[in-house]
DNA sequence: GGGTAGTACTACGTCCCGTAGAGAGGTGGG
DNA sequence: CCCACCTCTCTACGGGACGTAGTACTACCC
């Protein structure tokens, strides 16, 4: 999949925080940390489309941005993609299930319970 | 952590299906698809182990690198890294559930049972 | 002592990403 | 009607990571 960068990831983040697709400025607007040109914001957000991370559409003259899948979606990609990066899937999947804390086995127990029962 | 390049990888690989540390001549010649130069192979697993991901002792005037971490540690991690990306663990880890196939369910749903009994 | 092996250091091209300017073409206010 | 402004697209530059490798030096074996 590839993965992100700094400034994409903040930007992304602000997009998967919203419920409307965003304008340039408007994201542009809620990055209030760093001081970037309109036009650094631009690019960022037309290379994210072009990689598939957003989807645009048009507003006048303006591009309209939103996510195209997802910050759950894609944190699970990741961890997919991580995945198969071994030779030995369940040594890693062990491992990981003794890593994550008592909190989030007990989630990863509920969803796999789910699973079963479908 | 940091991810690794295509030709690290390949190489700790190697080094991981490996059982005793090897020296850069022998990494070399286990890598026999590309036809890389020896100094290159030097260069990458200097990197690697400045990198934290090899440890190198001598052997006279040669080193022997092996891993500082197992594949499947390496890639638990990559999964909880992936996962702290996320402001909503709980939700990450429930479509990653669903998304492992069947087989993998069952080494997860075991690994947490176990986890559960200690 | 010359080939071989091994090291350390340096280097170059490429690609990604953060950052942004230049230029083009609408748009609304005076 | 023209100017200021918004937004777009295109182009670019600098830094860092990585693939790739050359060079220069040392040590060892035969």
């Amino acid at each position: 999949m590839k993965g992100l960068g700094e400034l994409e990831r903040s930007i992304m983040d602000i997009l998967w925080a919203q419920d409307t697709p965003l304008t340039a400025r408007e994201v542009g607007r809620l990055i209030e940390d760093r001081d970037l040109a309109p036009t650094t914001v631009m690019t960022v957000l037309d290379r994210l489309s072009r990689k598939g991370f957003l989807t645009r559409t048009r507003d006048g003259r303006a591009w309209r941005y939103q996510p195209a899948a997802s910050r759950d979606a894609y944190v699970a990609e990741l961890m997919l993609e991580a995945l198969d990066l071994t030779g030995d899937r369940d040594a890693a999947l062990t491992r990981f299930a003794r890593a994550v804390s008592g909190t989030e086995a007990e989630i990863l127990r509920k969803a796999l319970m789910e699973l079963e029962e479908e």
